[in-house]
DNA sequence: ATAGATGCAAACTATTTGCATCCTC
DNA sequence: GAGGATGCAAATAGTTTGCATCTAT
């Protein structure tokens, strides 16, 4: 993801339609530094200084997607994780289904499968997005023993 | 899916690990003539006759899941959707964001794409399950000229 | 008869909505 | 100043848990 230097930061947001408020920076900025997909709570608790409510984290991100500008993700934890959109790697996860642990991939050949998927459906013109996660035990994982979940 | 008689349900059930009861029964036979993937309100209202509770209902699914039996899928419909699993075909769907059709397709080159990806991360033996699905605007809800949505 | 299955009530978690107040443009 | 953004309270939706009762094996 392209770094945005706090003071792109707000030109940033207002590209992308909204008022560069701290609330919102703040959101943008820890998205930003994230490694991988962060919860509403992470976000809460993460953004640190200033506090703000659960319920705004919501709405921002919510904002955030339909601006393009986020992604969700359900790495079948129960509830939404989020991640900058990048528009140049459509990168994926491999999500341990025994801890937290996710990593990336990258090479989904999406539009070649969507095509494919196009080819054998009547009634879509075209696909505009796509989901796509890999589930397994990681190593350590493995090593405790750990059954597979059914996630 | 191979179609098991109303009188082999209760082998099927049994093979599965468990108790063939009316309410199994009735269950994995609605899952059987479903078209698509079903929610659990479709599940309680679909299996009509036989009265059965939410709470049931979710602890079959679970059961069904966790026998291999049941895939739960993520349509970005807020709930969960639940499909008979099929060894052979392992088929994913195109949902429309606008309405609530949804499509199937085959073909996904999982064992390929898993393989690319375990390539690319440091922390996993192996992939043991994985979720894609195609999102887009059919063609009546493009038509109607409704806008994308987030989901 | 016994362990698994079910129903009902209630808890819990994630997410959404309403409304008054605040802050960016 | 005006309209979007935020916080707080409360509602809603999906899912899970506890426990007494029932039933398939």
């Amino acid at each position: 993801m392209p770094k945005a230097s706090d003071d792109d930061l707000a030109a940033v947001i207002r590209k992308a339609g909204f008022r560069a408020t701290e609330t919102r920076k703040a959101v943008y900025a820890f998205l930003e530094k994230a490694k991988y997909p962060v919860s509403i709570k992470e976000i809460v608790d993460g953004v640190g200084e200033k506090n703000i409510d659960q319920v705004t984290a919501y709405r921002i991100l919510d904002a955030f997607q339909k601006a393009d500008v986020v992604t969700k993700i359900d790495l079948r934890h129960g509830h939404a994780h989020f991640e900058l959109k990048d528009e140049k790697d459509d990168h994926h996860h491999v999500i341990c289904t025994g801890c937290d642990r996710v990593e990336d991939f990258i090479g989904c050949e999406s539009e070649r499968l969507a095509n494919k998927a196009l080819k054998q459906t009547k009634g879509f013109p075209r696909i505009t997005s796509h989901s796509l996660e890999f589930f397994g035990l990681c190593n350590s994982c493995v090593r405790e023993n750990k059954t597979l979940q059914v996630a």
